[in-house]
DNA sequence: CTTGAAAATGAATGAACGTTCATTTATTTA
DNA sequence: TAAATAAATGAACGTTCATTCATTTTCAAG
């Protein structure tokens, strides 16, 4: 507010450690959890001395926060943003989208998932708020789509779930280079999910074969 | 092989306390985490002095060993003596059994997935090893299942990674008393499975709108 | 060129950590 | 009952932790 555009401009130094803090703490948190990483290894990643981490961040809890809530908010924007194009089915969207960014985005996706229980109560709250957002997307597209009798799912919140988790699973085992490409994955994981939902009946007769 | 009957009944006393060792490091490993928990915190759960963990556990390390390995050495035993009745659909018996065990044991079951990084090389490759046995079981399933024309699936691993995520994600929303009970749970997951990996043709129409 | 704030240093603080140990208490064996 | 062993105590070990702070360096603005 009161910071004029010249003052913020001319830190450009402080905004790149600051920068370069975040890069080490994300690798650090990935690696070895939040609570076994320490400020002075991240200090020693960003070539710095420990106490100089505290001209950018107030605590250590402030660092994570500040990964975690800009993650969420990044997915979440990233979302709307999204450039898969609008005439595809919503659910395939969702999915593809899905799969791409926590591809990418891999160490933040599993400290967003592993580190919840070291948030303060109040940035958990905030975490909590922006997943139940993302979920909220998926659950809409699913019921809009029962609806319309393009997907028949039961529950949609619990499906929403199971699918999202069916997803976020990927990065633990895909590694590039792998005899599976990103686009074989995204088929695969496609397949099941629209299966999954799909309106057409595959109750299986009880007890019997399906032959 | 040496110890008489006779004396392993005698220590009594010495392993009630261990068992409450495992008991209190379970709870704390999975409330807080391997590195953020501490011996002291333990200790005083049992109600001993700290040193005193040491006359039934070597080190920390030790103690997050056993849990994982038992763990894993349990589930392995209670899928082979799983009392669900055999001439039930292989992939149900699965899901129902993955269900129920991780249901029971959520903090085992956390504990397990969140705190591989906190192992010795050694440690954690022994509970690679018991997981990938795990896995075989539900690939086999599915791989069979596939040739004898009850399932269809792509690629048997993926699959079962797929299966195995979106089931062992359950315990981490699921809570007794809400609106949902276990057996609906099984029900609901046991639906998506099957028709996930269902032989009947549901390829959508490239492209189009499916109404 | 001077000034002043931002950034980094280097050393220190107190607290908490896992683990050790001499000793005491409890329990089992002989 | 005496000897032996297990279990627990209570205090201490050295180390590492996040954080603080007086001081120095850096560097763009006036």
């Amino acid at each position: 507010m009161a910071v004029s555009a010249t003052k913020t401009q001319a830190r450009s130094k402080g905004l790149e450690t600051a920068r370069r803090v975040r890069s080490a703490a994300v690798k650090r948190f990935a690696a070895s959890g939040y609570a076994a990483a320490s400020m002075r290894e991240i200090a020693n990643d960003v070539g710095v001395q420990p106490g100089a981490l505290y001209n950018h961040f107030p605590t250590k809890q402030d660092i994570l926060k500040d990964l975690m809530l800009s993650h969420m908010s990044d997915l979440l924007s990233a979302w709307e943003t999204s450039g898969l194009s609008d005439d595809m089915d919503p659910l395939e969207r969702f999915v593809r989208f899905h799969i791409r960014f926590h591809l990418q985005r891999a160490d933040e996706v599993f400290i967003s998932y592993m580190e919840l229980r070291s948030l303060d109560a109040e940035n958990f709250a905030a975490v909590e708020q922006a997943r139940r957002s993302y979920e909220a997307i998926l659950t809409q597209i699913l019921t809009e789509g029962t609806m319309a009798g393009r997907y028949k799912v039961d529950n949609a919140k619990v499906t929403t779930r199971a699918i999202i988790a069916m997803l976020t699973g990927i990065p633990t085992w895909y590694r590039e280079g792998g005899d599976l490409s990103e686009s074989d994955i995204e088929l695969l994981y496609l397949d099941l999910v629209r299966k999954a939902v799909a309106p057409t009946s595959t109750v299986s007769p009880k007890g019997g074969r399906m032959t």
